[in-house]
DNA sequence: ATCCGATGTGCGTTATAACGTACAAGTGGA
DNA sequence: TCCACTTGTACGTTATAACGCACATCGGAT
């Protein structure tokens, strides 16, 4: 039914990866557990999969199960221009260098700061860390309740579930922003 | 039933994320366009959702898909992953940023090549992905046998589990260079 | 105390994911 | 050519995901 391709936001990279091993289906059932036939229905879209069987998928084939979610994260550098840029409230701005990956967990900002312009970020979600690389000027960060100095080409990792802030010096700023979720590439039991 | 828990290798973690939300199971699915009832099915491990729900679900909170997905189970850091000082063959000058930290699963390396230097890498392990970001000078990245070209400021990802290389150009070059690395599903081949 | 709204869980029904088998088309081989 | 084999898809059945509704429980307010 088209119903399956409609809901499906998600697009599964099965075939991709099937065709990448070079696995008829027969030998992908009996790889993963999974009949041929629902492996292509999946492939199809005509099916949506349970996590379950999606797990069972990722280990037949050695992959994270991010690896079948979502779209190719791994493309040419043509592909990152047309993602979005974020810009915040206090107007600082942000553009995206690297987007999100589920496979890695991490997304990388380049963020401008005016000269003297600072912004204060609440807690991220639980187990979320940051890691700020100074590309121009000097900059400040807030971290534990101390403002820690960073100079061009300095690096700072921290907790970003904490409240923390950025504040740039009497020149401005820029500095690439690396977040890093809590890795998910989960484990079988 | 425990059927559903051993079944289910994949452990959601949908209820530490409505917890952190103080949403109700009402609202969640008022939300998401989920029922209450099936939410609290899959929250209790009940009920192996289909990767369509569980957009729905991932959408509704305005979280990635895998904030929802895998155990955050605990590797243990016994890595031997954790040198300090790299130094490659062809003496290329690399400075650690960030050191390799097991519950990221990264390490980022800040590396200069001479004017026309290069460095050819071999395939490292299955899985590892790398970001470059061009700090200064010109660079070009061998991938899938084509020499990607890259200028300041810009950067490119790209699965590392594949012979690849980087050479400047006549200017030199300086570069971030982030490794990361998967969580193994510890299957031997 | 009784009401009230909100919480999360259990039940019966429907939609559909997943299976096993059977089938049509394609590929070589002798 | 005929045959043995593999490819992927279609069919009928079973298991279960997902729904809507009803129920028990817990606070807070009156």
């Amino acid at each position: 039914m088209d119903s399956a391709v409609e809901s499906g936001e998600v697009t599964l990279k099965l075939r991709e990866v099937r065709a990448a091993t070079g696995l008829s289906l027969s030998k992908a059932a009996e790889l993963t557990g999974v009949s041929k036939a629902m492996l292509g229905q999946i492939e199809r879209g005509e099916s949506s999969p349970t996590i379950a069987t999606l797990w069972k998928i990722a280990k037949g084939f050695q992959l994270p199960l991010s690896a079948l979610i979502g779209p190719a994260s791994l493309r040419d550098p043509a592909d990152e221009r047309l993602f979005r840029t974020v810009t915040f409230p206090g107007s600082i701005k942000v553009k995206i260098v690297f987007p999100f990956d589920p496979m890695l967990g991490a997304e990388t900002f380049h963020v401008t700061l005016a000269p003297g312009q600072s912004y204060e970020s609440a807690a991220h979600a639980s187990g979320v860390t940051e890691e700020v690389f100074v590309l121009h000027g000097a900059l400040e960060i807030l971290r534990d309740g101390d403002w820690v100095p960073l100079r061009t080409g300095q690096g700072l990792r921290f907790a970003a579930d904490l409240p923390h802030g950025y504040r740039s010096g009497a020149e401005g700023a820029a500095f690439l922003n690396m977040h890093h979720y809590p890795q998910q590439t989960g484990l079988p039991v």
